[in-house]
DNA sequence: CTGTTAGCGCCTTCAA
DNA sequence: TTGAAGGCGCTAACAG
């Protein structure tokens, strides 16, 4: 708990300057090996670890990333993402020398205002954001001020779609749910329904996208059958299961269902119960112990991609070198977790 | 993006020299109103905002917490706790002007070499430690090494409890689960069953008690018979409905039941229904959703104890002040939220 | 390959 | 009440 040593009391236990201290430190190929062994030695010794802030003044930079902790998370059936996501970019920040700085905001605004306050104190030298919606104000500003950032989820606008300013991670949705559809219909179900958010959520609708696909491939239904097969719900338990209700309504009785999320596909349970297939999407705690398949995010893939990308524009924008593979994104293909047996949970 | 201004650029603005506009910042009682006024004019207009590690150089504090991300959460359906916490906690601190650090570690002896490494390099100056346990090797080595910290979670081994370095805060799960007994006492039940986990997490065995003491008042029932009643089970939903089963072979049929988490309540109620009230622990986003009643805990308030307690003993140890309530930790009472109408699960 | 010199931006003496 | 030095611990230039 005493004062931490400093480079000068272990440039003079190794006999040398204070700079060559720093070089077998910062560019230990500098140094003569014997000096280095020499330097490291007392380095062990003394316990010397460098100041992080003046390492940081001097250098200009903090080699910390910010991310918001995003308002209380709504159902909270899948809150567990973010939850994980951070746990896997701290761990993945952590063995590249970077820090994870919380901060939280009250809206897309605020949160901007808390983008400059906390660049301008040089406290953070890159953001990462999550939940990015349709026409996010968010990525606009921090591109007109020159700040890196990497979004976990496409930007949903046509325009910023294609901006190599904005670079991005995202799992693939559609290829999720075509999987889980496709899933379904090898075990001979046809009649698939399919819950959805609300039209117009980029995500939602990228996922749809993907049973649709699997549907018209593989169901035999026509396009009129097909567009009965599929209802919108706000993402809320109950909501899965008057969904469903609504859905044999219309369509009249199902093979299966997959839905676009695992709250939803608990509401859809607790009416259908073992009677039929259903999947969920992120593989929330939820999925695993209640029993019901569910398509899986690689978080620890999403998090790795958003540091390479990060990292690869860190200073020196886009690394020309990996020029071929476009460097600017990166779609992670999830993982369809099947589960076999009669779910725990199910209609009265 | 360009050069952020420094006080340097702030004092030419103003007219006066840096010290002057240091002052402003930080004890403006001492600069005549006048000159402070225009010197923060000079701040508005240059958008000026104080270096962060340059400040933390100059006066030897980070003016961070570090707090550790769990590994994967357990069964996961608590998981969001952490998550809730943490968001109040990065709220709170914020205004304070303290911010938060994440980092993750394997295990104890891990996270005591994060411990080192970050207050070593000056990256955090105090720790916020969670899921503390019996003889947890991590508070005694931060005593040992003079770094302030705060537990959510008490201390459970006898000696530490009342150890004067140790600062908790904590939930009062015992008078929570009275709580939630004497709840289903009041409509009308006598033989409720208690699920909790096996013997020796005080955390459980605290909640235990609380049951037990409302058991003892208001049931009628004798010790032999509240032996019956209780069975204990790992913190996994499936498990949960195997408990009750076990509950009944043993005891016969019960009134009700209440549970050490909401995982088991899930688990419960796959086998009970709405048969009888069944009440969970933790109030998570499940308990919301599937429309059973929970203990919640208010985050919030442990967050602001945790920080109370932090920057109280910040520097200066504990307060002299506010000696008369004991200031060394703080017991935050739960709030049972009692949820009506039958759950929107149950047996098959 | 090693040492010397000069700050990064801020705040805390101490004088004026 | 304001101004003039000095230095927190580190590293980037340049010399040697």
């Amino acid at each position: 708990m005493g004062a931490q040593p400093t480079v000068s009391d272990v440039a003079g236990v190794a006999g040398v300057s204070r700079q060559t201290v720093s070089n077998v430190l910062n560019a230990p190929e500098l140094v003569r090996p014997e000096t280095r062994e020499r330097v490291q030695e007392a380095i062990r010794s003394l316990g010397y670890r460098p100041h992080a802030s003046a390492r940081r003044l001097r250098t200009q930079k903090s080699s910390t990333i910010g991310i918001r902790l995003d308002p209380i998370t709504q159902d909270g059936i899948s809150g567990s993402i973010l939850d994980r996501f951070l746990h896997a970019l701290t761990e993945r920040a952590d063995r590249q020398g970077l820090r994870v700085l919380l901060f939280t905001a009250a809206g897309p605004e605020d949160e901007i205002e808390q983008f400059r306050r906390l660049s301008d104190a040089a406290d953070v030298d890159a953001f990462v954001l999550t939940s990015t919606f349709n026409g996010d104000p968010r990525t606009e500003w921090l591109i007109e001020h020159g700040l890196p950032f990497v979004t976990f989820g496409r930007p949903w606008g046509i325009d910023d779609m294609t901006d190599p300013e904005h670079l991005w991670v995202d799992v693939d949705g559609r290829s999720g749910l075509r999987d889980a559809t496709d899933h379904l219909l090898s075990l001979g179900a046809r009649r698939i329904g399919f819950v959805g958010w609300p039209l117009g959520s980029g995500t939602g609708d990228d996922r749809r996208a993907g049973w649709l696909e699997a549907m018209r491939g593989g169901s035999g239904l026509s396009p009129a059958q097909l567009r009965l097969l599929q209802v919108e719900t706000e993402d809320v338990v109950p909501f899965g299961a008057d969904a469903v209700r609504r859905l044999e309504a219309q369509a009249g009785p199902v093979d299966g269902v997959v839905c676009v999320s695992d709250s939803l596909a608990i509401g859809v349970l607790t009416v259908t119960g073992g009677r039929i297939p259903v999947v969920g999407y992120d593989d929330t705690p939820m999925a695993a112990s209640l029993g019901f398949s569910s398509v899986a995010q690689s978080l620890d893939e999403v998090a790795a991609g958003v540091l390479e990308l990060l990292t690869g524009a860190h200073g020196g924008r886009v690394d020309a070198e990996s020029d071929m593979s476009d460097p600017r994104h990166r779609l992670v293909a999830p993982r369809l977790v099947v589960r076999d047996g009669p779910p725990l949970i199910g209609p009265r």
